[in-house]
DNA sequence: GTGAAAGCGCTAACAT
DNA sequence: ATGTTAGCGCTTTCAC
């Protein structure tokens, strides 16, 4: 940087004035210049540690998430990681469960890297308990929240998701829907089930109890609980999936006795895992969880929180869309 | 550290050489247990952008890659991250696709904050361009090449895997073996063939190009592709697909003829796409693409270029392991 | 064995 | 509008 001043006879100061572009420091368009030219003579590449240093902010956040163990997880980095580079904010990514290094040491190192602030991601919505050495920066938690709810979480809509999918089948004229929930407990089971109840009596539809049948979240899984629903005096003509992988298990059950999706019976699943639903054959519809977009908002939220905002709400919810193809 | 140095009773210099155990430095277990002390007592945490900026090291490495287009990514990303971790490195994880914001600045992005190494992935195994700046530090290309071959890479062993498939077709008694390929031209379809070919040579079974059927590389380019295997006067009794996706569509083809997998056709996949081949029914035997081996090896070898040892071969392969399931 | 002192490359008051 | 100066929190020679 004393090279660069030095090429363009100005100090180090007007250097990081220029380079930083700071307001209230009115450089003279020639001088800007001058500098500008030396530091691209020079191959002039400024030093991040350094200015963070002197700056006391090192414009990272960190993630901290089981990064490999869903698909899932890497939806959410990106969807942090993008919105964190348009805010000119890098991600330290730290996993929660890599080789066996524990929680808190990991977060510990982000802090060490002085991260101003936290993403803590879960793969599947739940309640976590978080290190306490969490909150001593400005954290959000991702697709999860904490028992105590004290943190600012951002979490799927799972009622709305559950909602919208049943309305799509009662759309297309459907009135006796089956639906296989995931194993209860689980805020995505209870979400998607009062969806689910809530569409059909907004609809006037009666909720027919043997049409609710639970199953392990799987292929399988769902294997079994279609047979069991399309075994039925009078079987659903349309039926809502817990989860995509379990709608896999479906279609199997519903093409084994000849039936035709979605002439027959229509399938709806949920969680959109591409790999799965866009390759079914008929590609399935099915909800979307928003893992992109709640890893940006929870970016915002840090944002928010850093700027000295109150963390307003504590815990946002973000809405599950309908992804269309072609199973109803 | 000041004030861990004040606690002590001892300079700065010696908490550094405490903290950082440095060797060389016979530093009295009394004293240091002092410092140690002192440093738990007032919580303190070291400064890892400082020590960088004076050390003039900076702990992290870069890693170049589109990081959600294909859920591969992630995999290459946790297999170096886990190394790194080990090293005592963190990766810092720049999207060669992302917000439009182009490769090379975000490359440069990485070099600011003076990554010592670049690894550069790709998604797909082929040839890249990668933009100069990437060769201003130790780099290794993971999942594909230079065309120019002047950085070292490391690369899946395609040719093997393929052999290895064909093989566990050969040992199940099978003779008559078709293989759909992917789109001539890569090298994943390229070398996967080539094994299939080495592996009926060294068995001598005839090669019958009539086995050997091309395909898009999706669901339903597999369906098609099996179907007009299956056509054929005398078709085969196993169908090695090129990628798992198309051995979905393969399924499909083999179930709607009324025919058992892996009864009346046998199937072997190529990628372990986890999603797809864990939960086809059945369970799908397949080829897995060493991702997180190939990450861990680039960290490896980042490690020992800078270590001064010149980037040995400049190709390296990994193996691509047979993953048996129920299909065979 | 331990400490003093000089930076690492930058930012930010404060002066001018 | 630009320069002076004092750090940011640490490492590392070099003395003692």
């Amino acid at each position: 940087m004393g090279d660069v001043a030095e090429r363009a006879s100005v100090s180090r100061t007007t250097v990081s004035f220029v380079l930083n572009d700071r307001p209230g420091a009115g450089i003279p368009a020639e001088t800007r210049r001058r500098v500008l030219d030396a530091a691209a003579a020079l191959g002039y590449r400024p030093n991040a540690g350094a200015r963070a240093l002197a700056a006391r902010r090192s414009d990272w956040y960190g993630i901290v998430t089981e990064i490999v163990t869903a698909p899932f997880a890497v939806e959410v980095i990106k969807g942090a990681h993008d919105r964190a580079a348009e805010r000119g904010k890098f991600l330290l990514i730290a996993s929660s469960e890599s080789g066996g290094a524990d929680e808190a040491t990991e977060i510990e190192k982000l802090l060490e890297q002085r991260a101003e602030g936290l993403i803590y991601a879960a793969t599947w919505h739940r309640a976590v308990r978080v290190p306490d050495v969490v909150r001593e920066v400005p954290a959000v938690l991702v697709n999860c929240f904490d028992a105590d709810g004290t943190l600012p979480s951002v979490v799927p809509d799972e009622v709305g998701g559950g909602r919208r999918a049943t309305q799509r089948l009662l759309d297309a004229g459907h009135q006796r829907i089956g639906i296989i929930t995931l194993d209860p407990g689980m805020p995505a089971s209870v979400g998607r089930l009062q969806g689910y109840e809530a569409a059909l009596s907004a609809a006037q539809v009666a909720i027919d109890s043997r049409l609710v049948v639970a199953a392990d979240a799987t292929a399988d899984g769902g294997y079994s609980a279609a047979n069991q629903l399309l075994d039925l005096d009078v079987p659903p003509t349309a039926i809502f999936c817990g989860n995509d992988r379990m709608a896999m298990g479906a279609y199997d059950a519903i093409k084994e006795r000849g039936l035709s999706i979605p002439g027959d019976v229509a399938v709806v699943g949920f969680d959109n895992q591409e790999v799965i639903a866009a390759y079914l054959r008929p590609r399935l519809t099915t909800v979307a969880l928003p893992f992109q977009e709640m890893g940006a908002r929870g970016v915002d939220m840090l944002a928010a929180i850093a700027a000295g905002q109150p963390p307003a709400v504590s815990s946002t919810t973000v809405d599950c869309p309908l992804l269309e193809r072609s199973s109803v």
